[in-house]
Parts: structure tokens; sequence; C-alpha cells
RNA sequence: GGACAGGUGGGUGAGUGGUUAAUACCAACAGACUGUAAAUCUGUCGCCCCUUGGGGCUACGGAGGUUCGAAUCCUCCCCUGUCCA
């Protein structure tokens, strides 16, 4: 591949280069000493469960790898310490060891789906934060100012807004800014709002006498809302370990516009390619849920398999589509106490409802049918010993033997 | 150290003595409809007990207090912000 090849292999989804003109010759640069690049991306020791969002940014490091350079994936088991400023979280407890440990291995598991192993190395900044001098802390603390700190926008606003900010969130962006001088990183990704971060890196990396980092953001990806970013937190999110029927009803509530955004980010279809299936929805000849099917399946095939998507796929189509029962159901028993049957203390003490209110509460609204027939009553006639198929709501289903006492 | 403002249910945010399990919006859940777990419409949205109507308990940063009665008033404490030092 030539250099402007590989340039726009890289470009593809990414949201910014800075500065692109620097990518060209270090990637030139790289070649010609046959040393591959180093290219670092952070994350964050907590949250080992990975979502769709994450694995924007892991595809595009997997395009680095394509590419022969290494991918240097860093664990912030240090920078956790601080948690990243965001309003919300104050000082994290410190994770133990083997907490640390345990999820690195979790890590490694969802997140070389789509790395290769082979180009890639796994890093903690405890390496060297753990060991760090205070006077070394000084002086790193004095590279930087705060007013250019306060640059940030969620620091300005919250500054502005009059919430509070701690010390210690200052020491974030240096902390990350100062792994990359640690690992002589010559590219850093991450997602949009690391932006500043990715920045504060070039700085500190020069002030150390190294050759600043090129940075490369990602887009954000919406979360099944369509409106906010795909994030733990908000619930908005599908998580890539998820089980594949779950994963494909999650993408099936997408609307149709975020449809295309996803197309986008989490397949590798051509924009050309995106375009021809946009067209074929909008001129009627595919209908907007076949495309969308077929998004769902291809990115439960990423990580479950094609078997496993198609399998997801007909689930769909029999459950929530002809409203049939699924293949496979969980099981239960339950003994039948003497006179009326309590249908709402049942479904609570089965776990079908959280409690024996919503239980009754879903009875009223009419969510509740056994072997398809609606209970109309919280208290109904005692019903025969034997089994019967349950269904709470749309997709709560268990089969439960009825032994009478 | 001082002055002032504030801390309410998953989130934002009303409420300044009872009619407030607590307005509104969002999220969530359910029903109807449908091409989808989309959109739209409707309903629900603390827990427990008897039951198609009620009863009890818990809840508005924490602990006490005033009162027949408090999220609402008082005292102390904790936390956050602004200003002064």
């Amino acid at each position: 591949m030539t250099i402007a090849e590989q340039i726009a292999y890289l470009k593809k989804g990414a949201a910014e280069i800075i500065p692109e003109a620097e990518l060209a010759e270090r990637l030139q640069a790289a070649a010609a000493a046959g040393r591959p690049l180093r290219v670092k991306a952070g994350f964050d020791p907590t949250a080992p469960d990975l979502h769709l969002g994450h694995t924007v940014l892991l595809r595009k490091l997997k395009h680095f790898q394509d590419l022969g350079h290494q991918v240097i994936f860093l664990i912030g088991d240090f920078t956790g310490l601080i948690g990243d400023p965001t309003g919300r979280s104050a000082t994290r407890p410190p994770l133990t060891p083997e907490e640390i440990a345990a999820n690195a291995e979790t890590y490694r598991g969802q997140v070389f789906k789509i790395l290769d192993p082979a180009k890639t190395q796994v890093a903690f900044n405890s390496e060297w934060f753990g060991p760090f001098p205070s006077a070394e802390w000084v002086r790193l603390c004095a590279k930087y100012t705060v007013a250019r700190i306060l640059e940030r926008d969620d620091f300005q606003q919250r500054f502005r807004a009059g919430q509070p900010i701690s010390i210690h969130e200052f020491l974030y962006p240096l902390v990350q800014a100062y792994d990359s001088v640690a690992l002589h990183a010559d590219v850093e990704l991450g997602g949009t709002d690391q932006k500043f971060n990715l920045l504060v890196g070039r700085e500190i990396q020069r002030e150390y006498g190294q050759p600043p980092q090129i940075i490369l953001t990602t887009p954000l990806l919406e979360g099944l809302d369509g409106v906010q970013k795909m994030s733990k937190s908000l619930g908005n999110y599908v998580g890539i370990t998820e089980p594949p029927e779950q994963m494909f009803g999650k993408l099936m509530s997408i609307s149709d516009e975020l449809m295309w955004r996803y197309w986008l980010l989490l397949t590798d279809r051509t924009e050309a390619q995106i375009a021809q299936l946009r067209a074929q929805a909008e001129g009627g000849p595919r209908h907007p849920m076949d495309i969308k099917q077929e998004l769902a399946a291809l990115i439960v095939a990423d990580f479950h398999g094609a078997a496993a998507a198609e399998a997801a796929r007909r689930q769909f189509e029999s459950v929530v589509r002809h409203k049939e029962a699924p293949a496979e159901i969980a099981q239960a028993a339950y003994r039948l106490p003497p006179g009326p049957l309590r249908v709402d203390k049942m479904l609570a003490e089965l776990q079908l409802a959280a409690s024996v209110t919503e239980a009754a509460r879903l009875i009223r609204s009419g969510a509740v049918s056994f072997d398809a027939q609606r209970v109309e009553a919280v208290s109904i006639p005692a019903p025969n010993a034997g089994e019967i198929l349950i269904k709470v709501g749309k997709r709560r289903f268990c089969r439960v033997t009825l032994q009478s006492s």
C-alpha cells in the first residue's frame, strides 16, 4: 500500500487526525526504518465489560495492526484511582491487584475478538506510576498550567456552573499524557471526548524531549436511544459479551435513522455500500426492517459467530414478530398452596417479577398469561397440577411445574 | 475562620406545616397498534397484607426536637457551591 492508501484506510470512520500531515511523515519514517509505529489506547480498569461503543475504537486499532504496527493496550489501573473527570464520580476506591488482574484477563478475552494478540502489547500504568517519586510529580505538574487545564470543556462547564472540581481531577490529563512519554507512543487513539487529554500528551511529550504523538479520534457511538453516547451507566448499550438473542433484540430496537450510523461505525461495509443499502430502503425494494435484521446479524456474528447470529435472527422472528415461545425456556417448579392461587405471589417467588406489588401491577395491565390465556385477576381458582407455560410481558417466559400439596 | 445559598424518589427538578408515596419532564415497565424490543397512543411506575375496595410500613443528606400532624419549623452534625479573610 502507498502512504496515501494507508492514510485513507486509517481515516475511514475516524473523527479527526491531528495533525494529518505528521501521520504521513511518521508512516514514511517508520517504513523507511523498518520499525512499526507504537499505537496506544488507554482503557479503564474498572469496566472490563466492553460494549459496541468501544469497538469503534478497537476496530481502528486493528486497522493499524493490519498495516503492521504495534498496538499498546494500556490498562489505566493507576488512572483508575482518579476516575475520568465527569463531575459524577469522586475518588474511586483503589482496586486490589487481584481485581485488576481479573479485569485485565476479562479484557483480553473480549478485546481479542477484534485485535490480533500477536501485535498487541498489554501494559499497566501502575508500572511507572506506582514507584513515581513525589519530586517527579512536582516536576510533571510544573509542565502545565491551571489556565490550560481549565480550557478543557467539561472543566470549564463545571467551573462556570459552580459544580465541584477536585484538585486530583486535574491530574488525570497529566497522568494520561505521561503514559505516552513512558510508552514512547507515536500515535494515540481515543474517542472525540478524549481530544483534550490526547493533545496534552503531545505537549508533555515535547517537554520530555520526545516527538509529539499523532492523535486520532473516533466518533462516539450513540446509544440505543440514538441521542446520548453509548454508555453502561445510561443503560443504552449493547455489551459484547451479551447473549446473541439479547444483542439482536437490542439492535432491532434502534431507530431506522440510527441504523445508518451503526452500519457506518460497526461494520466493515464501505460508505458506498451503505449508501446503496439506504437507497434500497428508501426506494422500496427492501424493507428497512429487513436491512436492520441484516445489520443485527452482522454485528452478532462478530462476537458469536454466524451460526449463533442466524439462530438469534430466527428467534427474533418467532418470538417478537409472531409472538411464539422461544426454543429454550427456563424451567421452574411451584408448590400450589391450598385454596385459590395468588398469581402475584407466585410470580414474585419465581422471580418473574421484582416484587409482589409489581407482579400485581403486571397482572392488572394484562401482561401475564398462562398457556397463552391471559390471567385476569391476581387471585384465581386453583389450577390443576401439571406443567404450564407462563409468559410475563413480551419476553419473560417460564415453564412451571405446578405441584399440588 | 466568617457570610450567604443549597442537599428531594433511577436522572433532571417542583413542593416551605395536613388535601403529598410526594408536581412535571426523562428513563423504565406494560397494553394497543405495527415492519422491529422503531414511531404513536394509553396505562403503570416504594414495599408488604387482605382484596377489584381498602389496610399497614418505609421514604425527601444524618441525628435529635417542636407539633394532634413535618420534605416543609428549630438545634447540632456531614456534604456542595459563591463571596470575604
